[in-house]
DNA sequence: CGGATAGTTGACAAGCCTCAAGCTCAGTGG
DNA sequence: CCACTGAGCTTGAGGCTTGTCAACTATCCG
């Protein structure tokens, strides 16, 4: 699954340092953790990271690309349940809940670059300090948080709202990693992705997203996205 | 909310001591939770418990009664997360997220009886031994796989697949708290209910289930359900 | 018996899906 | 340099699922 990079690709040198996995551990302890690194990969688009029913032994950091959580069912539906950009930890679950069969899978959508470790390992470090175990216990309150409001958009939101939360949680996320600027970010989904987020079909995607556009509330570039008018679609989000 | 019982209630008279709250808690420590109770309350039902935005301090326990989890948004829409059923501990989240804002009310579905703790306590006595900690995880994997599924459901099934769905999710909660029987159980959900938790209308709920009904999959008393044709009902569940 | 609550049903409309065709654009190889 | 290809985007016609609204019925409870 990706051939392993020889050393050089060092943790100093990574930009990611601050936001991934290692907002987990004290400053003093991150060389304890490097050591701990067990290789940095790079991995093609469309390549399945973690299948479901695994256990996953590895945890994997994201340092570039992105990937997404996601479960198939029969009749070639497919539902995203959320996305991982540089910075997030892949697998995540398997920190907070160990023993964790994954329920869904995980795959990449962009090629990506990946540290990893030995999902024992990083939870020893964690737990070793309450303020660690603390910043986990945070990362968890948040990805159950935006489960909850996954469930609230499909539960009780149409086509424009869903899309318009979508995008202003990407924003979000990435804004928390420093990988937004002027509301300006980089967006590699297809139109595809996002029906499957939203659970709609991407030919009725791109109809709203067009009207979206076509009223100058953001603007698409090649694998970019910007955000023109928020208020107003913070007020589609919440209306529609 | 509700009036304060005298003591006379006791836990060793509780039916529900094992699935509640005590689960968590070794055999031996059971007299010091106890001690805690800070109170016994009735309240009746379409009562708020907790409301949106609040950090709870007090912790409940169920004994009789329902209860769940909702989100109001503007235009009448409302969306149920979760259903919590006697033996259930409502609030869970602030066990597991201590300073948890909550971003949804719960809510009493039918008249309730409730034990009430200090949310510290509970967490001081739960963490006081790994394996106590480790029953609390289970319950929090347990509460995360459901709003997974509740975002498949929502996201990649049409109506008859999610109510389905929802019957077969209710069976097994209320199986794992011994409440169900040859297949039958308590079921107090309105038809409104039904429909705010799987995004639908009660006008559309109400064409699913006289469905289903008439095909002999399910059958309805008051306030209670049996499951005729559990293969034929999971049969729905996976492939509408 | 009266009043409230919940369930049932029908007619119609809206939202979204399905399917299919055509388009754009970047890459690829001759 | 250009045709070819494939992936993704766009658009349209028609149909299905579900929503909306409203009237009616059933049931419960005091």
């Amino acid at each position: 699954m990706g051939r392993v990079l020889d050393e050089n690709i060092t943790c100093d040198k990574c930009g990611l340092v601050e936001p991934t996995l290692y907002r987990f551990v004290h400053k003093d302890e991150r060389q304890a953790i490097k050591q701990r690194r067990v290789a940095v990969q790079h991995v093609e688009a469309r390549r399945v990271l973690i299948p479901e029913g695994t256990i996953p032994e590895r945890l994997f950091a994201l340092r570039e690309g992105w990937a997404f959580r996601y479960k198939e069912l029969p009749g070639n539906r497919r539902q995203i349940l959320s996305f991982i950009v540089p910075g997030d930890c892949i697998s995540l679950e398997s920190l907070i809940f160990p023993k964790f069969p994954f329920p869904y899978s995980i795959n990449t959508l962009t090629p990506v670059t990946l540290c990893t470790f030995a999902v024992g390992d990083i939870i020893r470090i964690v737990n070793a300090s309450p303020s660690q175990r603390a910043a986990l216990d945070d990362e968890a309150l948040r990805f159950y948080q935006s489960m909850t409001r996954r469930v609230i958009d499909l539960g009780r939101r149409r086509a424009h709202g869903r899309i318009a939360q979508l995008i202003l949680e990407l924003e979000e996320q990435l804004a928390r990693h420093h990988l937004e600027k002027n509301h300006t970010f980089e967006f590699p989904l297809r139109q595809e992705h996002i029906a499957d987020a939203t659970g709609l079909t991407s030919a009725h995607v791109n109809r709203v997203l067009s009207e979206i556009r076509k009223k100058n509330l953001i603007d698409m570039g090649p694998r970019q996205l910007r955000i023109i008018d928020h208020n107003a679609l913070v007020d589609i989000a919440e209306r529609d």
